[in-house]
DNA sequence: GTCGGATGTGAACAACGTAAACATTAGGAG
DNA sequence: CTCCTAATGTTTACGTTGTTCACATCCGAC
């Protein structure tokens, strides 16, 4: 079957389509639009269709969440490499700050895909799924414990102390994401929380490197 | 009508029923097990007749969320009256510390609760509805801009980083307890979890009066 | 006592997730 | 090339959900 040609019986690559589809849905709409009737009628294909390539509902959500989850990989691997200062102390803290400010912005620049993407049942082990990578090859998680880990190699931070300043980083992050998305804080113009974030941030790093 | 008597036509205080109901149903099963017909089921009640007492199911969960952020309420003053120092500052540090482990204690303790009170769209009005303050009268929301203010009105915090600092709390606590609950943490178990809550409450704590 | 407004019921509808039986096609075995 | 099988998509159906509308019942004011 040529690619391109929908009017086949088969499709060519369904899962693909399905996974795009349902991400568009969920950009704007979050995980709550991307029902299983809805992505399968944008894939122009039947709803029962989707059940060869997804086991469930769940299993479509979970898949479309991951690729949501690279692009919040992408967006912090971009925050992450504006580091002005060659020297290897402040490129470590920008590593860290970089983590902070490309989860915020993600979450504020698309609610939709970073609903989809932490809303669902993710584990610990979807914290290292290869489908959640960015260009770098790591995870959003191992994006974070790598800074952490770099701080503690330059002697920036005690060993016994990374776990936790990892699991403080990711709360305060996260929680001010769903706030300023999902929480009271959303009705807050855009450049108003983007300045809170970059203080929260920055305040917190700075509390922690000391 | 005599109160009691479920036999009758009418129920007589249906919407209360209705609220109880509700609540039992997301204390376990979170804000998902809420649905309309399950609620009313347990009320014993046919589905339509929720609508004499809500505009629709949302409404339903954002009142049975009401129930659970009152909850959390009483869960912060409960933590927050453990002020072994009878000092000033010191108390006043224990109230802002008691906001963050009444927090995340709720959270742990009934997550079902803590998931529909937290999960629903709340807006900053919703931050001081009466039907979500404690026992001393004040709102989740309330009992932390207090403690705040209170810590300016000593002298321990700069009034010009008094909202900074409680939107980091706030995001910091409310990121912890998602991630204890909903997130990847979920699966550990529960000690640990109330040590590392407590470090990172008191931690922060630490950071901000510095 | 009667009547009106408030409150609960019943039946219906569209949308949803899911399963089972059936249709169509791709791709390898001969 | 042909044929067969496994993969993939369709159809139909079922139960559940939120919601509406016409109807039934009851409380309380007159």
């Amino acid at each position: 079957m040529k690619a391109g040609n929908t009017r086949s019986y088969h499709h060519g690559d369904l899962r693909a389509a399905l996974l795009s589809a349902g991400y568009e849905l969920a950009r704007d709409g979050g995980a709550e639009a991307v029902t299983l009737r809805a992505t399968t009628r944008r894939a122009g294909v039947s709803p029962a269709a989707a059940y060869r390539h997804f086991a469930s509902h769940q299993e479509l959500q979970l898949a479309v969440g991951a690729l949501a989850m690279a692009d919040l990989a992408r967006s912090i691997e971009t925050h992450q490499a504006r580091a002005d200062d060659p020297g290897s102390a402040a490129r470590a803290r920008q590593r860290l700050v970089g983590v902070g400010e490309g989860y915020i912005a993600f979450a504020l620049d698309s609610p939709g895909a970073f609903d989809i993407a932490l809303s669902g049942l993710f584990t610990m082990e979807h914290a290292f799924a290869p489908e959640t990578m960015g260009e770098t090859g790591r995870t959003p998680f191992e994006l974070l414990t790598d800074a952490i880990a770099d701080l503690v190699g330059l002697g920036l931070l005690p060993a016994d102390r990374a776990e936790l300043a990892a699991i403080t980083c990711w709360s305060t992050v996260h929680g001010f994401a769903t706030l300023a998305t999902r929480g009271p804080l959303r009705a807050h113009p855009r450049p108003e929380l983007d300045a809170r974030g970059a203080r929260i941030v920055r305040g917190l790093v700075d509390a922690l490197l000391r």
